[in-house]
RNA sequence: CGCGGGGUGGAGCAGUCCGGUAGCUCGUUGGGCUCAUAACCCAAAGGUCGCAGGUUCGAAUCCUGCCCCCGCAA
């Protein structure tokens, strides 16, 4: 059998990830490569040049061309470019252009996408921020035919992946690559064998299935800003683990942004007879997210022993060695900072932070 | 020339406005105390104050130029 036609169109790391995978089924001549469409070279105004994109680069390496539009819509030359290819698959991962409805007819075994996160769940830009910042026990990755809408398409494979408790976002990033990656590759193995159209062998998305809690958007200033005096600790820690890193969740410290990069929800001594409670009081293991009683094991009884139960929000408790810890909203439950980055500084541990900005303990953290 | 923060022993910072002995909290090393310790006590080592030039009797500090790191905005 004759290879498959294809064009792989990708931009960040995850596409990298897939494109490494095509770039295996090449030497079982399962696909043949024609291009490579990327978002183009963004200006870094700090370092003063061009960064071009994992995909870019990868397909660099690859030896594979790199052609990278600025919009594909009404770009006749682009298109034209795709209809001489004689495609037999367009293959999308987290390309971050549109695709005009004039392309999705190109190929003649049609369009594939990976999108990470459970379809019709998290449809969207962030799909993996906001499993994280939903506070998800789990996620995964499907494959879909790409039709006209965002994220609509039929669903061909799904992979289904644990969430851990404590997974921040790099992690989770990074077993979605890989699983959407493999399965993206069974997929156009199986395109390769059986010769079908994609988009007629899916599953339709049950459009009564995705209501608003589906839908992400990109993330902005608003979405980093967490406040230890008005918001839910669930919520900070949830902020904390899908931002590190890449954003930061980040509080307002003595005028200063202190983006948290590593920290740790806690449940004092003080929880323990609420554990019961808050768990059938909140809908939260039908929902299957992460609740206070999930985290209500972490005794760290040393450092937090005597603790009055009845401290006001947003108050640095403990600052020494054994750990930074601040009060939140949440009688018993407590915020320890591991790794803070404040503005203009680069990332520290809690002792630096101490030392450096001589908190002691009683006092407010804003 | 997009806006802003920063560069001071190994770490995080103060000192700079108003020039005059290099300081704080830690870490490290040695010693002491202790059943013991990330606890406590004593001591020591460790710094071209980002680089270069200028002003001055004298510069971390004032002037000029440059380099590097970071946040925001793109």
């Amino acid at each position: 059998m004759s290879s498959l036609n294809a064009v792989f169109m990708g931009t960040p790391e995850i596409a990298s990830e897939s494109l490494f995978h095509i770039a295996e089924l090449e030497k079982l001549n399962i696909t043949s490569l024609k291009s490579v469409y990327t978002k183009p070279p963004v200006w870094n105004n700090k370092k003063k040049e061009f960064t071009v994109s994992p995909v870019d680069k990868t397909a660099s390496e690859l030896g594979i061309s790199v052609r990278t539009p600025k919009s594909l819509k009404n770009n006749t030359e682009e298109i034209n470019f795709l209809k001489s290819l004689d495609l037999d698959l367009i293959i999308v991962v987290a390309f971050g252009l549109i695709l005009p409805p004039e392309i999705l007819n190109i190929p003649k075994y049609g369009i594939l996408n990976l999108h990470p996160s459970l379809l019709p769940d998290l449809r969207g830009p962030s799909p993996i921020h906001y499993a994280i910042l939903k506070r998800m026990k789990f996620s995964g990755v499907s494959i879909m035919a790409l039709d006209e809408g965002v994220d609509t398409g039929p669903i061909i494979a799904q992979q289904k992946t644990a969430i851990d408790k404590d997974e921040y976002f790099p992690v989770l990033y990074k077993k979605l690559s890989l699983s959407g990656a493999f399965l993206l590759a069974e997929v156009i193995k199986t395109v390769f064998k059986l010769r079908l159209n994609v988009s007629q062998c899916g599953l339709p998305q049950d459009s009564a299935y995705s209501g608003s809690f589906s839908l992400t958007e990109l993330i902005g200033q608003d979405e980093l800003k967490t406040d230890f005096f008005s918001d839910d600790p669930l919520e900070i820690y949830a902020k904390t683990r899908a931002f590190t890193e890449a954003g930061g969740a980040f509080f307002v410290f003595r005028n200063k942004n202190v983006k948290i990069i590593e920290a740790r929800l806690i449940a004092g001594e003080n929880y323990g007879d609420k554990k019961t409670k808050e768990k059938s009081s909140d809908n939260a293991a039908e929902r299957q997210i992460f609740d206070y009683c999930d985290y209500a094991d972490y005794f760290p009884a040393a450092p937090l022993q005597g603790i009055m139960p009845d401290i006001p929000a947003g108050v640095i408790i403990k600052a020494d060695k054994s750990g930074l810890f601040v009060s939140t909203v949440k009688k018993g439950i407590y915020i320890q900072l591991l790794k803070l980055k404040p503005e203009g500084k680069n990332v520290m541990n809690h002792v630096d932070f101490i030392n450096g900005f001589r908190l002691k303990q009683g006092e407010e953290c804003r």
